[in-house]
DNA sequence: TGACTATATGCGTATGTGGTTATATAGTCA
DNA sequence: TGACTATATAACCACATACGCATATAGTCA
């Protein structure tokens, strides 16, 4: 299979840049996150919404979408009483695909990724 | 500014591919390995050189080093009584690019990321 | 105002993870 | 064979993290 050749420059990241790559990396390792995320690529939902989709309390989704917020992998709007979440990086899908091709090509374990 | 607009297919993934999915951010989400990858994007290196331009212990790198190959981010050849890594699959580079792609342009926190 | 609703936060707990130290394994070479 | 070297693994510890539960906060509406 061809691979394109990006010319990739190699300059040595600092310490900082490791760590900020890293944390970044840790927010989408939780599969409860990457649920929220692929739910709200269909569109702005509330916290509510939210929970019941991806089956958790509203506590629980409420951590994930501060943590994914604080991020800016979200954008956060409130209305009345109700606070509605969107996607606010659309790096991340790009990040999920790159990984999902891999997985296929791979094919590890032979696993069914869609439903 | 623009962004390329890929044709991504919304398929919603199953449970385990969101799992198998978070398990790859996370094997890249911790600043050791990422050093370990960066290191070793200049070439196959042993375990003890690895060790000594991360500057961590033997054991701890042999760990990781275990985590990222399990992951197949890493293969591993045997010489003697030398065992040397070397990259094992480019996607990483493509993943990382990306983040600090991100990162660049959001200029989170005004950090250095580049020494 | 008070009752109600939606969301956020604090606390306790179980589990996961990265690190160190000590030791096991396995290869080389005399 | 035995001494030496390189790597892997085991035991342990400190700390992080995801979750559930309870409660606080804040907005709406009568």
């Amino acid at each position: 299979m061809k691979r394109k050749e990006s010319k990739r420059e190699k300059r040595e990241m600092s310490e900082e840049g490791l760590q900020l790559v890293a944390a970044r990396f840790r927010i989408l390792s939780d599969p409860m996150r990457l649920r929220i995320l692929q739910y709200l690529e269909s569109g702005e939902q509330s916290v509510s919404a939210i929970a019941a989709a991806v089956d958790s309390t509203q506590p629980n989704v409420s951590k994930h979408l501060k943590i994914l917020q604080e991020g800016a992998f979200l954008t956060r709007r409130q209305d009345g009483n109700t606070v509605y979440y969107a996607i606010g990086d659309a790096t991340i899908f790009a990040l999920c695909d790159l990984v999902c091709q891999n997985l296929e090509e791979r094919q590890a374990k032979r696993v069914t990724l869609y439903r």
